[in-house]
RNA sequence: CGGGAAGUAGCGCAGGCCGGUAGCGCACUUGGUUUGGGACCAAGGGGUCGCAGGUUCGAAUCCUGUCUUCCCGACCA
């Protein structure tokens, strides 16, 4: 037993933590909260950015790349968003090291380098890309501007996690500018659907699309849309953010533009990310005590190969089987490894792609082949299947659809069931100590009820979904009347 | 940033109170036997005990500082 980790049910922080470093996700690092993204880690990320990226092109959008650094008074130009971040921001303010006199072979910050004018490590890019922006857009013409970028930000939190919270993370953040209010919430909502997509279809992940209140919204946004996932433990994960930005960036940054009566305006905003963070939603969605449960679409491995022979004589017959089989999986798109290494015993290999999430094994042996079967295990149900060799190729790929099919509807039915409608205050409280998951509840609309609500429960309103139907109501909390219900959470 | 715990071979740990030149399991190397759920036998290799100071004839062990990680709070994606 050279791997296993804690289970979900004794330590559901270290089951994670335990997941994250034996399926060779990630490592801690020498940098305080910040980790090593190991390459299994980034293939998986490699493949998330790719479905991503492309949902972007489709949609109209162009990558660019801005630099890491903010000048200092760049950043405080808009100021709600500027004091949002700028108690965890990074800051330069030298330029260069020297030898330490009072050291040997050790170095000092150079007093004489200090900089003219510190820079901020971007916690995000909205400063130097409006800056950026005023020098583009002068004209209706100009419009729209619809650029990515994908880079890495720095937050200086206080306590960090793999993936879900790190000093240093990776994400894309969009920017588009236009030239009517209209067409940024327009842009804004269509992002909000591309993240929802691409969480259901793609990482099996059910989302629930909706829009923050005022104490949850992004700094210097006039609206924030959110996609908000629920974990097994019962707690909520904001998974990616839309950003409406009104005028704010184009004011702050004085960006306008002539509109066709040659009138000038300022220009119309949106921002939206989603990060690395995901892969710790993926993680927390579907895996299980054995390891990594990874979707097809997203799994950087898809099919593994074992063989199971005595000699070289046994060997040989497997090989003149399986190798036609890669070929023929590959021919379907699929990404497939035959792991024929001597290094490891079959058991050993099983237990090890488990733990690493590849959603269909399949097992070759000398038995096997004498009624022209294999043994194909799937990951997610851990459902094994005899299956004939003739035409199994094709029987693979049908089953990798199922499987992510199956691992979405299993993840959805688990969130559904833990959407609990409340009526008054002794029930928000015991769904939340007792089931946890999402309370769908009235709200009075005030951020004194929502922050009363958070320091006596620790749920916060995640968001108030698109999709909330009218209704006549009285808030959870303080009795006062409510039209629609939202949903509460304990949040990562 | 406050409270708690931890850091000794790649991983998991013992040793520490009572100072005397470091050990166990797994992993690794070589050879052999094996292979249908984390194989077995034999012989080997590997550690400035997180780092930096201090006390001492002598420090993994005692003292001080510091770094990193985990858990609980406050803050946040």
């Amino acid at each position: 037993m050279a791997k296993e980790i804690t289970s979900r049910e004794a330590d559901y922080s270290q089951w994670y933590n335990d997941l994250i470093v034996k399926s060779s996700l990630a490592d801690y690092s020498a940098v305080r909260g910040c980790m090593v993204i190991k390459p299994y880690g980034y293939g998986l990320w490699e493949g998330m950015r790719d479905v991503l990226d492309k949902m972007f092109k489709d949609t109209g959008h162009v990558n660019a790349y801005f630099p890491l650094f903010v000048p200092k008074s760049l950043f405080e130009a808009e100021e709600k968003n500027a004091e949002g971040f700028a108690k965890e921001c990074a800051v330069v303010t030298h330029y260069r090291l020297k030898s330490n006199p009072d050291a040997p072979g050790k170095l000092m910050v150079d007093p004489e380098a200090k900089l003219e004018e510190e820079l901020v490590v971007r916690p995000t890019s909205e400063a130097i890309i409006w800056n950026t922006y005023k020098g583009w857009i002068q004209s209706y013409r100009d419009l729209p501007i619809l650029v990515n970028q994908w880079a890495n930000v720095v937050r200086w939190e206080m306590r960090t996690r793999l993936f879900l919270r790190t000093a240093e993370f990776l994400w894309q953040e969009g920017h588009t500018a236009h030239a009517t209010k209209e067409e940024a919430l327009a842009e804004t909502v269509q992002m909000l659907d591309v993240y929802a997509k691409f969480a259901e279809e793609y990482m099996a992940m059910p989302v629930i699309k909706g829009v923050k209140t005022e104490s949850e919204r992004f700094a210097g946004a006039e609206e924030t849309y959110c996609i908000e996932a629920l974990m097994q433990d019962g707690k909520a994960l904001q998974a990616g953010t839309s950003h409406f930005l009104g005028q704010n960036f184009a004011k702050a940054f004085d960006v306008k533009f002539a509109d066709k009566s040659n009138k000038l305006d300022y220009v119309w905003a949106t921002s939206w990310g989603v990060s690395t963070r995901l892969i710790g939603g993926l993680v927390m969605t579907h895996s299980d005590d054995d390891g990594l449960v990874l979707p097809p679409k997203i799994a950087p491995l898809q099919v593994v190969i074992v063989p199971i022979y005595k000699g070289d004589e046994q060997k040989g017959l497997i090989d003149n089987v399986v190798h036609p089989l890669v070929t023929q999986l590959k021919d379907l798109g699929i990404t497939v490894k035959y792991d024929d290494s001597d290094a490891a015993r079959p058991g050993w290999k099983f237990a090890e792609y488990e733990m690493k999430g590849v959603p269909v094994r399949i097992a070759v042996g000398a038995r096997d082949l004498e009624q022209n079967i294999v043994e194909v295990a799937r990951r997610d149900t851990k459902e094994k299947m005899q299956v004939g060799i003739n035409g199994l190729a094709f029987y693979v790929k049908v089953l990798l659809d199922e499987i992510q099919l199956h691992m979405f509807n299993k993840a959805k039915a688990y969130r559904d069931e833990h959407i609990t409608p409340v009526q008054n205050w002794t029930e928000f409280q015991g769904v939340l100590e007792t089931k946890g998951g999402f309370i769908s509840a009235h709200w009075d609309g005030t951020a004194e009820t929502e922050e009363k609500i958070k320091e006596a429960t620790k749920a916060t309103i995640r968001c108030i979904p698109v999709d909330a139907v009218e209704e006549h109501g009285v808030c959870v909390f303080s009795g006062k009347p409510s039209t629609k219900r939202v949903l509460f959470a304990k949040a990562y």
